[in-house]
DNA sequence: GCCATGGCTAGTA
DNA sequence: GCCATGGCTAGTA
């Protein structure tokens, strides 16, 4: 199986609308790597570019918030701008909000 | 040897 | 609540 590289996750994020969300898992299966959720998180906390790549739209596989290198209160917060609602910390109508990932490769 | 996960069990109510 | 998974990095040689 080919390496998992940080840049095709990257683009593939970068695909994911405002208004949208994406989480760790699917983002893994998309590039053919259907156990690699952990190293998906891994890769989002070092994130080269906050402001160019939207980490903060990728979260737990259950609607959960999931992390954020500038505290989950912040993504919250940021997650909640973008016009997602959240009961306690988890999405509201989380399935309708998860974006249709195109799979890549 | 660390984790920004996720799936599966054991054990309680 | 345990642990497999996979990419990364600190720290030793």
């Amino acid at each position: 199986m080919t390496p998992l590289k940080a840049k095709d996750v990257y683009d593939l994020l970068k695909t994911v609308p405002e208004g949208q969300v994406t989480t760790y898992g699917d983002l893994a299966r998309a590039l053919g790597h259907p156990n690699a959720a952990r190293a998906i998180g891994q890769i989002m906390n070092k994130n080269p570019d906050p402001f160019v790549v939207p980490c903060h739209r990728v979260v737990a596989w259950d609607g959960g918030i999931g992390g954020y290198a500038f505290g989950i209160k912040m993504k919250k917060e940021i997650l909640q701008k973008e016009g997602l609602a959240f009961n306690e910390d988890t999405i509201v109508d989380f399935e309708k909000k998860r974006a249709k990932l195109k799979r890549e490769k």
